[in-house]
DNA sequence: CCTATTAGTGACCAATCAGTCAACAATATG
DNA sequence: CATATTGTTGACTGATTGGTCACTAATAGG
């Protein structure tokens, strides 16, 4: 019993978080999402809160589609390795085939916000031991295959991995190539094979 | 000529950088600089130009302090195998010992600035390609002597070690300890002995 | 001591910032 | 149709932004 919405909210969203993964949470100024959003302020504001709450809700929305996108492809593979080897490929074409430099959105607030912003900090602590659990699984059951080498656990070889990716994620914002990315993909999975 | 300067250039850009690898570059404003720098605005603006040359005058200073420490640490190994071993390790506890999480400010920069940025893009690439100049000659020693496997190339294995370096730095910002980077930089060093 | 030159000061500026709000519009229910 | 409720709009706000400038202060060379 009242006036409906007239936007979409996801659609919104999705707007706002293309504008703040491109510049950065500081530079996206009020005027960039309406632009971005289509929005008078107003209906921002009513819809979603403060510039910051909207971040959060971005950052969520992002967060959530990487969670998915990672189960999805971790068990898509034929192996452990070869779903590893998927995995790695697959997130860097998708952070690095973008011809805007934008990044990843989740390294980018890590960054840029999670010194200033609890908020931020904690949804991506939560986030990243998500990711160490999966991979970590996925490389426990390549061991027991002999796929993977064991003179390291699981948890030391996902550490490894997982830094490698985000330094390469960081780096995709000015001097690695992607097929410099993709090659370096392969060449870590060379040095944790049996 | 004419009257002196009343402050030592070199302790105010030391310490506009301290307040930009803290905040990032939007996040920190000219009264925050003036705070920090103790001057007055006229001051900066006449001893450095705007905010933005002064970042990269910031940036400068670090980067050249990078390079210079790159250069000590790598040469201070009694084999180039103990000289990588020590490089990780002084880096890490460099960045990942500090109170604040600052981070390092020329990873903080290519996040923040390098996509909208051309300066501090092209800067921070020739940065980066000197350090992998540095790395790589240093892993071929390494080589000679069969302490580093060679079914990888010299540069390819820079680029592993390199990279998992940014990404560690990176998680260094929220998710990752300073002893987690400390074992995993062990860990790395592990995968690329012979 | 005089003058040219540069440094320091803080008031000042237009532009932009995030955020608010009163007026108006559109719907659901009765 | 009446009313209650919520969405939309854009003008408006006070604070802050980066940046300027007229004025004063301090020095070196003549």
């Amino acid at each position: 019993m009242a006036r409906p919405r007239e936007f979409c909210m996801d659609q919104a969203l999705e707007n706002a978080m293309l504008a703040f993964w491109s510049h950065g949470y500081e530079a996206t100024s009020m005027a960039d999402l309406m632009q971005a959003m289509d929005l008078q302020k107003g209906s921002i504001y009513k819809a979603f809160g403060d510039k910051h709450s909207l971040f959060i809700a971005a950052l969520e929305r992002y967060l959530s589609m990487a969670k998915k996108l990672n189960k999805e492809i971790l068990d898509s593979g034929k192996s452990p390795k070869d779903s590893l080897r998927l995995w790695l490929e697959q997130e860097l074409k998708f952070i690095c085939g973008q011809e805007l430099r934008r990044g990843c959105l989740i390294v980018n607030a890590l960054i840029e916000r999670a010194y200033q912003d609890e908020e931020v900090s904690k949804r991506i602590k939560v986030h990243f031991a998500d990711v160490h659990k999966l991979l970590t699984n996925k490389i426990k059951d390549g061991q027991a295959l002999g796929e993977f080498r064991d003179d390291l656990t699981a948890s030391e070889l996902t550490q490894i991995i997982t830094s490698s990716f985000i330094g390469m994620v960081a780096l995709s914002k000015g001097p690695m190539t992607k097929s410099a990315s993709l090659k370096t993909a392969k060449n870590i999975l060379v040095l944790i094979e049996k």
